[in-house]
DNA sequence: CTAAAAGTCTACTAAAATGGTAGGGAATAT
DNA sequence: ATATTCCCTACCATTTTAGTAGACTTTTAG
């Protein structure tokens, strides 16, 4: 299951792209918009900062707006970002890798499953973007 | 992420499945076969018997055998069973359905995304089975 | 009947992850 | 200069994860 971490990160983006021709949008008005802590949002927005997916402003006026297009924001990056890795083992992770302690991978045939997971799940991510996912494109 | 305890699961069950001829197994053999902790692997085993995977016998020439043949067990079921929810949110699990507190799911474009990505998950999950993760079966 | 073998059960614990909070600091616009 | 707004570090409570301890029950063999 996604965090809420990342389930807050997606709405605070949607919102952003729903207001992105308003310029910078506060913290304080996405999180009472989207009824997420403001603290909380602070380090979610500034980490997505720090990964270039938003931009900011300080002082009046100021506040977070997308840097990019909606088009161009995959989901997978936003989960991989605050989440970590999408796949379910360490061992097929594409982009965290780790071996795993228990089995040695030539010989285990769950690897070749969840490889098969992965690779399904990221075709989906991978291909979609927050403009898949705007609250307008409902209608 | 699969839990150790899932990952440890899948190792246990295939190793039951690779010797599902020799009557009963018994926990410490797992254990040391599969370099699982003792007392650890007896708390999963005994959650899968309750869930109707494996059977067990006590005493002398006892231990934990397979209930069904391996080509009957279904990856998604023992995930479920250990690790819960296989959807990426809860507003779109088939079998841990709960409503999300910050969005009307009517208007969310998130959920229909993350229903695709979960049909695609199960796609795989629901049609492997154990056997198609023993080791024999790399050879 | 008894002893050994094996799974069953309850409870506990340490460490990490999750979700969130506090408060001051730095940059910027007016 | 000052109000505004994001930036940063640190902290905290709760839950989950991974694992351990030890007593108890069932079964088999002799």
């Amino acid at each position: 299951m996604l965090s809420k971490k990342t389930q807050y990160a997606f709405h605070a983006l949607t919102y952003l792209a729903e207001n992105k021709d308003k310029g910078p949008v506060l913290i304080s008005e996405i999180s009472q918009e989207r009824q997420i802590s403001l603290k909380f949002l602070e380090n979610i927005l500034l980490e997505l900062k720090k990964a270039g997916v938003l931009g900011s402003k300080k002082g009046k006026g100021g506040g977070y707006y997308l840097i990019k297009p909606p088009e161009e924001v995959k989901l997978a990056k936003v989960i991989r970002m605050l989440d970590g890795p999408i796949a379910l083992l360490p061992c097929v992770s594409l982009n965290y890798y780790e071996k795993c302690e228990n089995c040695q991978e030539e010989i285990c045939g769950l690897n070749h499953v969840m490889a098969e997971v992965r690779d399904n799940t990221l075709k989906v991510l991978e291909n979609k973007t927050l403009a898949d996912v705007l609250r307008s494109s409902a209608s």
